[in-house]
This record gives C-alpha cells, sequence and structure tokens, in this order.
DNA sequence: ATGGTCGAACCTCGA
C-alpha cells in the first residue's frame, strides 16, 4: 500500500478566496495530504471541482461564515470522523480526522480564546483538554497519527516575534501552554521544532500594520506526529512563499516529508 | 500609536 509522505497543514482563511492560491500550492508541491482550516464555507457550497481535478478527494466539515476543516488527498481516504469525544457532530466544525493510506491524520482548528479576559479563553483551555481525552479515547501513540492544524498557541519564547511583551496575552499565555503540552503528553513530537532549532520562523502574521513585512509573527501552525511518525522524519518547512501573494491567508503552509 | 486589515455575508462579527 502507498503510505503518505508530504502532508501539509494551512489555515486558508476562506477557502472560497484562496482556492486559486491552493491550487496553485497543491500543483507545485503535490503533498499527499493537506490539512485546510478555516474553510468558512458550508459543504455544498465547497469548491471541490478545483482539487478534484488536481488529483485530490477532499473530506470536509463546514458551516456558514466562520470556522471549518477540510482534508484534500491523493490516496485512499477511510474511516472519516469530526469533533470531539463529547460532541462528534462538532458543533463548531473544529475536527475532522481520516486514515490516509495508513496514516491516521487528525485536523484541528483549536478556539482563538478572542481576550485571556473573556470567558472564551477558559473555554479554549477545556478545549485542548477535551482533545487530549479525545486522543486517550480514538487513537493510538504507537500507531502513525499527525496531529496538525492551527492552535491558535505560540510554544515557546522563539515561536513568537517579541516574548517579553506577548508574555501572558493571548495565544502565549502560561495557562495555553500547560493545555498545549498537555495534549503532546499523549506521545507527540513537533515535527518542525525537531528539525529546526532557530526562532523567528513564524506561520502567521497578522494582516494589520505591516505585521508581515516586519515579520511580527507567531508559530501557531503545527504538525505534531507520534513516534514512529518522528522516527521517518526528513523535512520540515514553513513555507512562507504563499503569504507574500495578493490577498493571502493571514497564515502559511506547514510541509512535512517522511522517509 | 489599544491602532491596524481581512473573509464572509449583510454591515457587523470573528479573527
Amino acid at each position: 500500500m502507498f503510505r503518505p509522505v508530504k502532508i501539509a497543514t494551512w489555515n486558508v482563511n476562506g477557502i472560497r478566496a484562496r482556492v486559486g492560491a491552493v491550487g496553485d500550492w497543491l500543483a507545485q508541491h503535490r503533498p499527499d495530504v493537506l490539512c485546510m482550516q478555516e474553510t468558512k464555507v458550508v459543504d455544498d457550497d465547497f469548491p471541490f471541482e478545483e482539487l478534484t481535478r488536481l488529483g485530490y478527494v477532499v473530506k470536509v466539515s463546514g458551516q456558514a461564515g466562520y470556522n471549518g476543516v477540510a482534508i484534500a488527498a491523493s490516496l485512499p481516504v477511510n474511516d472519516v470522523s469530526t469533533g470531539l469525544y463529547d460532541d462528534l457532530v462538532d458543533a463548531e466544525r473544529r475536527v475532522i480526522s481520516a486514515t490516509v493510506g495508513g496514516l491516521r491524520v487528525v485536523n484541528v482548528y483549536v478556539p482563538n480564546g478572542k481576550s485571556v479576559e473573556l470567558p472564551s479563553f477558559p473555554e479554549k483551555l477545556r478545549w485542548l483538554e477535551r482533545l487530549r481525552v479525545t486522543l486517550d479515547t480514538r487513537e493510538d501513540p504507537t500507531k502513525d497519527l499527525v496531529l496538525c492544524g492551527d492552535f491558535n498557541v505560540a510554544l515557546e519564547d522563539r515561536d513568537v516575534y517579541d516574548p517579553v511583551r506577548l508574555r501572558g496575552r493571548l495565544h502565549f499565555h502560561p495557562d495555553e501552554h500547560r493545555a498545549l503540552g498537555r495534549v503532546l503528553d499523549f506521545g507527540l513530537v513537533d515535527a518542525y521544532r525537531a528539525l529546526h532549532a532557530e526562532g523567528g520562523r513564524f506561520s502567521w502574521w497578522d494582516y494589520r500594520g505591516g505585521d508581515f513585512r516586519n515579520n511580527r509573527g507567531l508559530r501557531i501552525d503545527y504538525a505534531f506526529v507520534t513516534r514512529s511518525v518522528a522516527a521517518r522524519l526528513s523535512r520540515a518547512e514553513i513555507d512562507v512563499e504563499p503569504r507574500r501573494l495578493p490577498k493571502p491567508s493571514d497564515h502559511t503552509p506547514v510541509l512535512l516529508e517522511l522517509s
């Protein structure tokens, strides 16, 4: 059986606005799997054709206006599921999982949290704990698995443009670090970090204030892999090029290669 | 400089 060797994740910030850029990127890089977040479209209106004509099967879980996740794969897709263990319908359309050529793929769009002062912040922390329970309940850390997506948390000082200024604020709060750490304790390794030690490599930059031009960004998009996958990891990149295009997503893709 | 800019959908919300 063919198994995936190139796996990518990209918060596209509206698939209908981005389908041209996504199609171009798929044609150029030919990943076996692309996980997308913030598709912002109901399933009936998803632009399937633009991706199927490139040879991809696309599984979607979306809603109108916000959130929404999708998995595009060029290999056979099985066992598609949605949601967390206690919300399999996935009212907010934040989780889609599938098995692609023997690799379990869990694609998540973690709640933003809005502000550390608001009730949405502890809800974000609880969501991450529920993700951990979902992994414990439904997945196996001794098997090939990648958990990828937009986690809305920058883990370390080297993952943010100004750790002193940002510490304790949304995306870089110790409670978020503990909550995402609990997810990693399932038995996962940050694939990009396993191969790259340097800071200043980000996956998201605010549209405002010239943040991209000045590289004021955060690394909040990750591919976390189980030990068996980490052992095969040959390459992990953040591809900044799509962020330079006209009308970009505010996030850029993260791409893994396995041997 | 607590501003600024996007996408989606209906003019404001979520990020």
